[in-house]
DNA sequence: CGTGTAAGGAATTCTGACACG
DNA sequence: CGTGTAAGGAATTCTGACACG
């Protein structure tokens, strides 16, 4: 499901990650929830399974960045 | 996806009904969303389409007593 | 760099009740 | 019966910052 509808609570509970993560890996422009009018963040199942697979390579030593550039790589593959 | 994530708010938002209604619903014992320490309610996709079938089956013209008698024996026969 | 935390505020949700019909 | 609403409180989320390293 790529809907956009659940709050960075169940977000967190999910992945087995802090908020402070889910938000930093939106900072550094890996990940794109929705907003509320009030500003909440939504997120979708998608956005889930990202966040799993960037923690997965930021365990396994890549930056933000590196994962950024590898994110575009396979968006170009994609295609 | 039978995940129980989002908030009421979402589920407003994906059928179009209010929040009271949603609750009433559950109050009627038709739909049984999950809470979190906090007592916030917590739905699937599948309880978004068990709602929308809900207010279908009201604007028809059946009681919630109905439509809960009609949840029985769907369930009878999917066995 | 990636993450934790305390801080204050704003948005969200909760319950129980009164109202209408 | 099914739904709207005002009320007060509690839980959730938000942002910006300081901290560590």
């Amino acid at each position: 499901m790529e809907k956009k509808v659940m709050n960075i609570g169940s977000v967190s509970e999910l992945t087995g990650l802090s908020e402070r993560q889910i938000r930093y890996y939106e900072e550094r422009k890996l990940i794109f929830p929705e907003r509320t009018r009030g500003k909440t963040r939504k997120y979708s199942f998608e956005d889930v399974e990202k966040i799993k697979e960037i923690h997965q390579k930021l365990t396994d030593g890549f930056t933000t960045f590196e994962i950024k550039q590898w994110q575009a790589k396979k968006w170009s593959k994609s295609i």
